[in-house]
RNA sequence: AGAGAGGUGGCAGAGUGGUCGAAUGCGACGGAUUCGAAAUCCGUUAUACCUGCAAGGGUAUCGGGGGUUCGAAUCCCCCCCUCUCUGCCA
């Protein structure tokens, strides 16, 4: 969510930035919030006022109640009778602060829902452009294998390895839900600590967040409102599985003042994450290229707006190395206005090449928020002369496993089996499937 | 799941209708004392919003919402959460 105070001082900056998002009605949206705002402000002042007299008031009223104790009958009856007069007004008072209050809570709703609506402002550095087609790609790693005639896509390797497993995930669950099996579960575990020591090394805390949240953390990240329909939600107790370990980790620091010396915060975390993926079909979302639970180790950093973009860039650099260690082809994409997601300012996709598929595939996603998550999860800390400012948060995938899975697979595939990268040998117990 | 207790400032903890944004203690910060430190003493120490160039002023907040009242941390209603015991269980 935008701050106000950014709508009302830099509406121009606003303005481009939304049209660079091609969002159609930002003029409109952000003339009605200036308005209510000033209305709301309006209001407020109003209200104070009205709020103020009448608490005055019932001072006054209180100290002819005091006084009346001790004294004579006609003391008491005077005061009562003052202190009735000074009643009919405390009612006239009231019907107007009710009203006041009605008016301003409806203003401050409307105001909230518009601002819900505006996405993040996108940095200066984002190129325009409508769909993924328009992504800058801002460089390139690594070298693209030959392979073989008659090379397997991931989907098939699995079958003839019987290592993952999609149709006992059916039996017990459903679509999208594969069982790793042998081999294939020991890989999932190493590559979880691989990520996880890699992110250790690079300076980033360990923590295990539960992988069901509330209702606010939903809204502190931005999932909800709107986003319901993505994730799976438990009516009984209203809490939502997890679409991802940002939410968690970056919800930790919701409603917090972090002390200076405290900062940046970086943290790393492993979870599995669930997503419905409503609407999702097509050749693909075949195999492990989209699922509904799925691994992950996630990176997140809150730091002071001077060093947000700075640490964006070693948090993208950090990604790249795992991907260098792991031997896949990469490169690193700067999504355009019209691809980014809602609340980032900044995004880095990064995306290995898919040997067989012969398709790149998204692995990580590194986002800059700047303020928009932080002025919804009140996450601040003090800045010059004691006054509290918000935060910047960012994270990224550190990685997300399926699809690093599937090109591990189809890029190192042998006639003798698959050769997993030299870094993973100690951490799975072999270097080969098959 | 059943029974009970309870949710107050960074923490602990008082406060059962009036000047209470809230005693006291601890912690933290600043100062005095000291060669320095401990101890001691003095002072400061919540957040948000409105208003103002500023200094300042105002309003709200004692888990959340609603109600009674001139006036609510305090009384009433609903909801949420936590803890203890019992049950169940990795």
């Amino acid at each position: 969510m935008l701050q106000i105070s950014v709508l009302k001082e830099q509406t121009a900056r606003v303005l481009a930035g939304l049209a660079k998002r091609n969002f159609k009605t930002a003029e409109a949206d952000v003339q009605a919030i200036l308005d209510l705002d000033q209305r709301r402000r309006a209001l407020q002042t109003q209200h104070d006022a009205a709020q103020a007299e009448a608490n005055e008031l019932a001072r006054q009223i209180g100290g002819l109640m005091q006084m009346s104790k001790n004294r004579t009958l006609d003391a008491f009856t005077e005061n009562k009778e003052k202190a009735d007069a000074l009643k009919l007004r405390t009612a006239e008072l009231k019907t107007q602060i009710k009203a006041h209050a009605d008016e301003l809570a409806a203003a401050e709703q409307q105001q909230t829902q518009l601002l819900y609506k505006i996405p993040n402002i996108p940095h200066e550095s984002v190129p325009t452009g409508r769909s993924a087609d328009d992504n800058e790609v801002v460089r390139e790693g690594g070298t693209k294998p030959e392979l073989a005639a008659g090379a397997l896509p991931h989907w098939e390797l699995i079958k003839k390895y019987d290592i993952i497993d999609f149709e006992l995930g059916i039996k017990i669950t459903g679509a999208g839900f594969p069982v790793y099996k042998g081999q294939g579960a020991r890989l999932q575990r190493a590559l979880v600590n691989f990520f996880l020591d890699q992110a250790r090394d690079a300076g980033y805390t360990e923590v295990q967040p539960p992988i069901l949240v509330n209702e606010a953390s939903g809204y502190g990240t931005g999932q909800l409102p709107d986003k319901e329909g993505q994730m799976y939600h438990d009516a009984q107790d209203n809490l939502y599985l997890i679409p991802t370990s940002e939410v968690p980790i970056t919800n930790l620091y919701r409603d917090e003042i972090i002390p200076a010396d405290k900062l940046p915060v970086r943290n790393t975390g492993y979870t599995p994450c669930f997503r419905r993926e409503a609407g999702s079909w097509g050749a693909d979302v075949r195999g492990l290229n989209r699922l509904h639970q799925f691994d992950k180790v996630e990176i997140v950093q809150i730091t002071q707006p001077e060093n947000s973009y700075a640490a964006h860039e070693t948090m993208v650099a950090h990604v790249e190395q795992l991907l260098q260690l792991l031997k896949l082809p990469y490169r690193v994409l700067r999504l355009c206005g019209g691809d980014m997601g809602f609340t980032s300012a900044l995004t880095y996709d990064l995306e290995v090449w898919s040997a067989a598929q012969g398709r790149w595939l998204e692995v990580s996603s590194v986002s800059n928020f700047e303020t928009f998550q932080a002025n919804r999860l009140k996450c601040r800390y003090r800045g010059e002369g004691g006054k509290t400012q918000l935060l910047h948060t960012l994270n990224g995938s550190a990685l997300a496993l399926p699809r690093i899975v599937a090109a591990l697979l189809e890029n190192n595939q042998t006639p003798d089996g698959i050769r997993l990268p030299q870094v993973l040998h100690s951490y799975c117990g072999f270097d080969t499937i098959g």
